[in-house]
DNA sequence: CATGAATGAGTGTTCATTCAT
DNA sequence: TATGAATGAACACTCATTCAT
């Protein structure tokens, strides 16, 4: 019997090295060698379980992604409407340690998705969610009473998600601008504004 | 008799390359040969007026907004206030494409910065002055009466920045959500949320 | 009771794959993965049936001139003389797909001999056999007056063999000049002028 | 004043260093690092002057014929017809150790045609220029009547290159069948034969 | 000053081979 | 016996940088 190793578990041993790099060094620290080393293998260890770098990548973002996804799961857990929205909200900013390295990740895969199509496919995936997500809470909350209804729901889906990604790259550069207090006290005025 | 050149022009010929070459191609493709190249010199003469890469990838960035900002000048002139600050937040939206090359810039820059201290300083220098005088722009719409004054103006600003970068990375990453046409509207909207 | 497996069987499978991938897609595609792969198997058994690669292709070698024999066994059933010389000469000559494989697979394999011992003593072994059969057939059709004897007739098999594998060569490098027709024609004629 | 280098001189230092290579090693061994160390130089050189492998490969490839073609191009002066032809041939086949080193790397390059189209093309324009010799000679000595004019002087053509390419192949892989005697006799009787 | 030749480490990727299971 | 995980050297190629001229 030859040993048996659990694909998706050495997938996810590599994604989560390069993920590290990527967090800790920037995307461009992220090379093969690096991640190989990171996850305590040899550089042909990665052949087995990629096609090529990029599948490592774009496994990486959607592992990041899939890791926000499920954190912001539990606490979305019994709410709904408005309330739900704000938990989103504050939950896309990088308000801890985790979530600036987070934020790092995504804005280096920002730069990448600029010029790698495949990248921006799966970028625009996984945007495409949180944006439904965002849409489904506002429509709930609209039906709710809980919000006005004298704006477009998409307007105010793309506004609150430009706000969320500018806020969280201008923390993650300026921290001394935005700080973690402006930073939750924006988000939340912006829900707010939406009262009925 | 030695040759005299001005050192400052060469610095700048070969920056104007090298803000080509990202505006083109991206911030990867910005390599020491193809900015020679584009410049019309030789790879040696980099040297000569630069430190090494990074010093001409700083100064590339400098250049970039300086440009933005005189663009940004010429259209100011004879506003204030209110009127003022519309240009300034519409005109740091990629409505046309070359502001759609200058947001890509950018944002292949905000993730270079995040592991480079120099370009984060340089960064935050020139973000700086953005704010500075959108602050600006604020007080003195507020002391015209033209917006209300029940929130903080660096809240307000912040949010503005915020907002404005935001929607220029979605954008550019997904077009098909964010329109021209919504991005103008949503910006004015946020100006016009301002009014008392 | 321990499993049996036929090794001749075994290594007789995975030959027969290395041919296939060298004939489909050259000698150079023909990997250790590729060869496993294609004959079923995993990478790890081609150690128990062979000392190495090198091991493999030249069995692969063996195993297809093997084959080319039997075919033209086939064809010489009941021939003898200069009529069966006829059919040794036209099989040996890439007048249809499978043999332009085949040449392909021959000409990969000279190149290879070249640097390796092991595989041009297989080469020399098999082209002994081909010899050793036209001059046969030479001398039976010498003694039978269907040639002339004013030639050395080992000379006249070299000049047969080379001519062979020189159109050969020439039918797949350039096609356009040596054309199906061409190259039996010149086959034929060869052997005319063999004639009394 | 830059140091001053004769771009063609280093192609031709690095494409004889690769030719080296090819003859002693086989063209498996021509990888590119191998060839920058026997030039004296380091990996990096060969960027400046090749485009790729390929360029070296193809380039190693017209020296060698270019050679070929300038050491035959003595032996010619002042002849033509069929005493030309007879040099032409006799220049083409492994008689002496160099030419069994340059028969070596032509078959090399035949396996790699195979399967590359520029190698291909260049192997094939090349081939066009030797065949277009033979065919120009033969037609000369058809004119002076030096040779019989019952058969296609492009069947004769071919009949003859493909003879010398054959006994040259099998002159490296069988040398005790096909010695340099034979080799000679057997072109000779072959333009022998072509008298009226 | 300016050139461009030269370097050599580094990139992603491929591969024959080894070996614990 | 058979598996397939793992290795690590090798591959072609790129790049920022150095430096003699």
């Amino acid at each position: 019997m030859p040993k048996i190793v659990d694909h998706e578990e050495r997938r996810g041993e590599v994604v989560a090295a390069a993920r590290r790099i990527i967090l800790r060094d920037g995307i461009e620290a992220a090379t093969t060698r690096a991640i190989a080393k990171e996850a305590g293998y040899s550089n042909g260890v990665l052949t087995h379980y990629f096609a090529d770098k990029d599948d490592i990548l774009v496994s990486a973002l959607e592992a990041s992604h899939r890791r926000i996804a499920e954190r912001l799961a539990d606490k979305l857990s019994g709410l709904g409407g408005l309330a739900a929205l704000r938990e989103v909200l504050l939950d896309n900013v990088p308000l801890d340690d985790d979530r600036v390295q987070e934020t790092g990740l995504e804005i280096g895969f920002w730069g990448r998705s600029l010029t790698s199509p495949d990248l921006l496919e799966v970028q625009r995936r996984e945007a495409a969610e949180l944006r439904y997500l965002v849409l489904s809470l506002l429509q709930s909350a609209a039906e709710a009473g809980e919000i006005r209804t004298d704006e477009d729901l998409e307007d105010i889906a793309e506004r609150l998600l430009a706000l969320v990604d500018g806020l969280s790259v201008h923390r993650l550069l300026y921290p001394g601008r935005v700080t973690d207090d402006r930073l939750e006290r924006l988000i939340l005025r912006e829900l707010d504004h939406l009262s009925p």
